[in-house]
DNA sequence: ATTTATATGATTGAAAACGATCATATAAAA
DNA sequence: TTTTATATGATCGTTTTCAATCATATAAAT
């Protein structure tokens, strides 16, 4: 069936990417990989030639890589500023010599770009999500990684070995991302992620929760919190659009 | 008609060298460059990989990493390919269903990439290595994270968090690198890596260690293992070398 | 010199990959 | 909402690629 152009483009500019990281990928692992037909993959394929991206070859294809592939953080996508401004109201909350946990989604990253400059002295940095690993990694803040199971694509670590995992550390702040926000409280469609979620919070001395506007009056999967769990919610919307939802604003932080 | 033996080995060095300038080659310009036919091409082809110095593809051959590319993998070097080599005398313990632990470390890291590729089913990954888990991210295989504290600068997971993690988890294939191998048994310089290695040993069936020929006689750190702990020599060094370092040889594999 | 071993190119049947075409579901436009 | 456009997966016949087999010429062994 048909799919949303922006889809096809995006699945298109992922293969781009995963061809410049892996060289050479078989079709079967381009099928794979992008949970596609052979067809639709040629079709692909064909396209990223003729606008001269790639090399197809028989049963695959490959890339003369020049440039560096683009990381997680053009995913953050032009709500970049807006979630950077998020991001930046935890900063005062982290202290030196301090524990934060990092929650996996681009909305926590945001905060994680704003570290290496913020140079917190003995910061202990917890997380889940391997974009956060890549980017801090040698940045010189301590990194700790919850062990677990690799969502492949989110980049994601998730399962009860990671909640066991989460269970093993003190936190003093955790920063935790949602698809949605309603009277109820918080959700996220996957269930796994909010177990893990929880887990944070029971280790954790003080929670925030990073919403963009648009996410505002959502509800998807699986309830992570009701407002009564002391989470705090950090957001850009707008006190008219939250009163309409019957959010409790009391306690929130806004820029 | 035949021709001599060297002509044959030199025209495949040439082979192989051609293709590490030109990363892919269709099999008809080989055939065009060496003026052979197509079956000889094959033949050749078949050879160079079965040593694992260059990957077939449908219609034509490449080398795995080309040594501009900036990554982990460089660090490979040029001994890929007798790294490759090594890591393909593992594969066939990698039965369907089972579980497999891969140590960090540029050896077994060889190993990682040949997975995509064997595509064994069901198959779950183990690691504590960060390269890895971004080469197999997405590939198809399950993929799993120990926890732990990250040491920047080899991209790895290490400390007792680790450990603990590790002591979750039943193995069925563990594969280990070492930094030296003499008489005595194992060796490995951080005490740190040699510990979590020394749990992947307990938690696992069989255990493999990958050495390439130049560690033999080298002993540096902290003592992984005597020989009596059952763990399996893979290496390319030849009968020879390991008599003159009086290293048993039995139940050893080489290639 | 004679025999043996093997590297080569050609051939062949099987398998894989291909582009083209089609029905369908759904996004986008009207 | 209705209509149009199109992205997708399935299918099909064709082409390409493959490994296996064979005859042969020549290197290596005797």
């Amino acid at each position: 069936m048909k799919v949303s152009k922006n889809v096809v483009e995006a699945r298109r500019q992922l293969l781009a990417d995963l061809l410049q990281n892996q060289r050479y990928l078989p079709l079967e692992q381009i099928c794979i990989r992008l949970s596609i037909s052979a067809a639709t993959a040629r079709r692909d394929l064909s396209e990223l030639e003729r606008t001269g991206r790639i090399r197809r070859t028989p049963g695959g294809a490959l890339t003369d890589f020049s440039d560096k592939f683009p990381s997680f953080a053009e995913r953050l996508g032009k709500d970049s500023e807006r979630k950077n401004g998020l991001a930046r109201q935890v900063l005062p909350h982290l202290v030196s010599g301090s524990t934060v946990y990092i929650d996996g989604g681009t909305t926590p990253y945001a905060l994680a770009r704003l570290l290496p400059e913020a140079e917190i002295p003995g910061l202990k940095v917890v997380t889940n999500s391997l974009p956060v690993v890549e980017l801090l990694s040698g940045s010189g803040v301590s990194l700790h990684i919850l062990g677990g199971d690799l969502v492949a694509r989110q980049s994601l670590l998730i399962g009860e070995r990671a909640v066991r995992a989460m269970q093993d550390w003190k936190i003093d702040v955790s920063v935790l991302g949602a698809e949605g926000v309603t009277e109820a409280g918080f959700w996220n469609s996957a269930p796994e992620v909010v177990a893990l979620q929880k887990a944070a919070m029971e280790n954790s001395k003080k929670n925030f929760v990073l919403v963009t506007a648009e996410k505002i009056g959502h509800r998807t999967g699986a309830l992570l919190a009701s407002w009564e769990a002391g989470l705090r919610l950090i957001t850009d919307a707008t006190a008219r659009q939250l009163v309409a939802e019957n959010i409790p604003t009391k306690g929130m932080e806004k820029i």
